[in-house]
DNA sequence: TCCTGTTCGGTGACACGTCAACGAGTAGCA
DNA sequence: TGCTACTCGTTGACGTGTCACCGAACAGGA
């Protein structure tokens, strides 16, 4: 490595204000939905992974759908289910696996969420931003996360 | 409310883009800091925190450079001093405060962690943008983090 | 001096995420 | 059939983040 090379003095500001935009959005959107839905973030992912596609899931399925490792899926479906937001179903096919259901009360849950949720992002995000923002932020998502995910491919 | 507006089919492209960026790109930076230098994203937050500023900073300081919860930032410190990262000293003007400085260590930690870290930085963000994007990068979230803080500041 | 309200930082309980390891079941092949 | 290798999902340990609450110390006025 030929030693590091720096930020430059606007990428410093872009990643500076980047890190913090994305701490608090993140933060603020969980405390919206937290407070008017009774459920987090992470809840509601499940819930809308389960809902788009309305028949049982297998377990690996909607880990590979939410981009999540089958350990935190695993640990985060034990406390939905105690919460009685999503329900098993053993699988006749193979006896390891599993199906997992939405229930009626995570149903219910997420049909009360997630109109809130929605204008909260609205509001806090696209309600500041024109077309042409809209496309370049979607352009640099789309290229830096194409990078990471050469990234760990490489890595590993 | 007069009904929720849902998002178009760009906004919901660009935030489900968004999305998908943010928790790959931070948990790669989160894989690689921990594999190169031992210490989380959290770690060299603090660290940096501490560095740039580098004289005894009060717990609220600190707390408020780095817009954590004291809560978190104490438990996080106790953690970070238990790995000799850090250390405490107490505070002559004010028997209730705490000064947290650098140990020898925490230096060593976080001068042999930051080349690599703002080179994957370099490498995963900025090496696949123009100068344009990053603007553009900076102004969204410049924008984004404001309507978050209004609406912090209004909730609350 | 005393009282009241506030700030400082820490604590305990609990939800969450990651890692390594596991048992149970499946698949392929001799 | 028996062997090996692999996949499925779970578990336990541990580090992390949040919330409500606490004791100690400060600040200011009666």
């Amino acid at each position: 490595m030929a030693g590091p090379r720096w930020l430059d003095d606007h990428q410093q500001r872009a990643w500076r204000g980047y890190l913090a935009m994305q701490a608090q959005l993140q933060a603020q959107l969980g405390r919206r939905l937290q407070a008017e839905s009774g459920i987090s973030l992470a809840d509601f992912d499940v819930l809308v992974a389960l809902s788009e596609r309305d028949a049982p899931l297998r377990v690996q399925e909607l880990a590979d759908g939410l981009q999540w490792e089958k350990s935190r899926l695993s640990h985060h479906l034990a406390r939905m289910q105690k919460r009685g937001l999503v329900e098993r179903q053993d699988c006749p096919d193979d006896a390891r696996g599993a199906f997992i259901v939405l229930s009626i009360e995570g149903r219910r849950a997420i049909e009360q969420a997630a109109p809130g949720h929605v204008e909260a992002v609205r509001a806090l995000v696209f309600d500041g931003l024109d077309d042409r923002q809209v496309e370049a932020w979607a352009a640099i998502s789309d290229e830096v996360l194409a990078r990471v995910e050469q990234d760990r491919a490489k890595g590993s």
